[in-house]
DNA sequence: AGCCGTATGTAACAAATGTTACTGCATCAC
DNA sequence: GTGATGCAGTAACATTTGTTACATACGGCT
């Protein structure tokens, strides 16, 4: 493990912590689709992204979704540490985007780390800083994009977090990421096919030109 | 100032810190409508709320605006804080929503206060914690509801940070903190006037019942 | 009173988005 | 092959929100 985490954090993290890291997470290699974190569950541990992608998503009391922003290597979950300091229910969905590797990290080292290492306080305050920043971007889409222009935004991270100009995606899984519903995105999607910027399929969507 | 401090921080940091707040701080009094963060400008001071009330608002690039959320006693601005330990531009505005009292603390002394007082941390986390959840109820209510609930949603917000029950503002005003016309607006307020919820007056709105 | 600037009321229309309903097509199990 | 199932295409319509245009009302000023 310590390989890894070195590859990932080495330049971020001081020696001594990526030794305890080792040494108190757990590696866990999660599937594409695997629900890291539940709406209402609370938290026992963070995690520290080795590879792929996690989805965040929040939900509402009807069950209605909204992607948040994707995580990626090198990221934390703000929302798990704040809740963990907090000891708050979550107030999100978490769901492995891709195939992930992760390790997990007990709460508890938390505040001692916060205290003891300078570059774990810098690490966490920027990925509050990071996350903050990627909500109030998902509101500058929500409050000032149209529709087509969310959907563009959406393909766009998409190809970015999965390496990959294909989505293998139906138009109803990204109608329930954007929060809308299938017709709207069919009719969409078959406009921007018009317009040369895509070539749809069944179950997938290739981003030609964006 | 001292005194002022421990009214609104004593419960939350410690005596040492109080006074070392006391010390670097500079109190400052603002009157409503001050404009205490431009967008996109660099920050050089982080406030601590004393009394009144700051919205926080986002700005896109042509001018429109829409509100993220209220600061009141006892708040910090995580933008502001994440914003020093980046050295980023700033992301969002800043106005007085009424009059307000504030104490500025120098940048630099955040890094020190983390590394040397628990409770600092705790205060900063925690202001983190609430801004992240107070963004994603924005997005919540943008996404999730329509324009008069999110109307109605505001009213609710206004009556608390002010603690009136009768807003002063214009409609136009009011479309602009939710990002929408003023006819859209007038429209509303006309329906809930006749629903019994408000009375409307010149250049203000008593929410009577909600 | 008469005038002016601003705020509000309202109608008529336009655009964006959401909904319902139905079609055809691919895939899979049998 | 047949039927079942899920996905995508599309039309027709409903609803919500935004826009334009104009009328009216209010408050302060002279």
């Amino acid at each position: 493990m310590i390989q890894e985490i070195k590859n990932n954090y080495g330049h971020l993290l001081e020696d001594e912590l990526l030794e305890e890291i080792n040494q108190v997470g757990t590696f866990k290699e999660v599937p594409e689709g695997f629900e890291l974190i539940k709406a209402g569950s609370y938290i026992k541990s963070m995690p520290l992204i080795i590879s792929g992608a996690i989805k965040i998503l929040r939900e509402d009391n009807d069950g209605d979704e909204l992607l948040l922003y994707f995580l990626e290597q090198g990221d934390t979950c703000a929302m798990t540490l704040s809740c963990c300091l907090v000891n708050q229910k979550s107030e999100i969905k978490a769901i492995a985007e891709t195939d992930a590797k992760l390790i997990m990290i007990p709460i508890d080292k938390m505040e001692k780390w916060t205290a003891k290492y300078k570059s774990w306080r810098n690490f966490v305050f920027e990925s509050y800083h990071k996350r903050l920043i990627e909500a109030i971007e998902t509101i500058d889409s929500i409050a000032f994009l149209n529709m087509d222009d969310r959907l563009l935004k959406y393909l766009k991270d998409k190809i970015k977090v999965n390496q990959d100009h294909t989505i293998n995606n139906t138009h109803q899984q990204i109608a329930y990421d954007l929060h809308t519903s299938r017709v709207v995105i069919s009719r969409l999607l078959k406009k921007l096919e018009k317009a040369g910027k895509v070539k749809l399929n069944r179950n997938n969507i290739e981003v030609l030109d964006i």
